[in-house]
DNA sequence: GCCTATCGTTTGTCAGACAACCTATCTTCG
DNA sequence: CGAAGATAGGTTGTCTGACAAACGATAGGC
């Protein structure tokens, strides 16, 4: 494949070709919905992306919870503070480090997962009601993989792309 | 660095639920990339929005231009004021309304977009440089489809789903 | 000519993100 | 062993951005 030339905007481009806001758009109602589904679990999405990794994955600390979510340690904090509260898990001292604590999902939490990914299921099927069903688990998988890679690379600073100004140089009085 | 190894996910459930969390990450990291691309174009990926609504289409009034967004009025005011202090687009009164202005695109903010466009496309590109190239478009359509499809639905509130309680019925004690 | 609705603007409030700092513990090295 | 630095987790404070409410100006109905 030769390279993609950017400067042939698809002529398309004027209405459904913006990118950033389509992606801002389904994750603001994503969000509206799943966090009216999830009110009461203690943070919402927040406390759901959290409990969902800690049931589904063997995660050693809070720093590699955090390393995984790309989450700053500090929300990290007090969302497992009321998960905790709320019994759906447990902050155990890591025995091989006494610093470490280790997170692990009660039977409670378990069952709360399973009930919150079935909510959150169908409710992402009603946020990409208007694509057809099959074309909704392509999107999904596209945005998991988009999602993946871009976490694995995670230096965000890639000085690729050169930072000079959009402006014209101003001479011309419009 | 230690024990940690984040990147051996067993593959069977890592997605499917975390959907939420893929278009986060990759929102943010979007959002990253062009606000540094357009870091002197008055509020960044905001303007650029808003500037490109204003070039690409007729739009009637600022109230149409945000329910074009789906942004708050109050944003539009100075967001506005600046991409007009930067010549960008002016604000004129309407001839048939004059409580409404209309926003028309000058020159300069003509070729200032389709510069910014160039880049955000390029950007685009590389966020999405975990997808195999055409599948990158794919996932370009369906997220402007699905979006614009939201938009058009735009009553959020939707009671289709129930707000009941996620958690067990609390057999536990604390 | 009033009264109400609408447009754009301004202001105030609130939650979430992020950085800086702190404490406890582990590790390394003398 | 003990001191010094590194690391895990927690706390605090600041800053930004979103949203609601109030305001002046104008249009349209009666």
């Amino acid at each position: 494949m030769s390279v993609t030339d950017p400067c042939e905007l698809p002529a398309d481009r004027k209405r459904g070709s913006n990118f950033g806001w389509s992606l801002g758009m389904v994750l603001r109602r994503w969000h509206e919905r799943v966090e009216e589904l999830l009110k009461d679990l203690p943070h919402g999405s927040r406390g759901y992306h959290i409990l969902a990794v800690v049931v589904h994955e063997e995660v050693p600390t809070q720093g590699a919870l955090a390393a995984r979510l790309a989450i700053d340690r500090s929300v990290l904090t007090y969302v497992i503070d009321d998960l905790a509260n709320a019994g759906l898990i447990e902050r155990r001292p890591d025995p091989q480090d006494r610093r470490a604590r280790r997170v692990v999902a009660t039977e409670r939490g378990r069952q709360t997962l399973a009930e919150a990914e079935r909510r959150v299921a169908h409710a992402e099927d009603h946020v990409l009601g208007g694509l057809p069903e099959e074309q909704r688990e392509v999107f999904r998988d596209l945005a998991g993989r988009a999602a993946e890679a871009i976490h694995a690379a995670a230096p965000a600073t890639d000085p690729c792309v050169a930072a000079q100004s959009v402006l014209p140089p101003a001479d011309q009085t419009s």
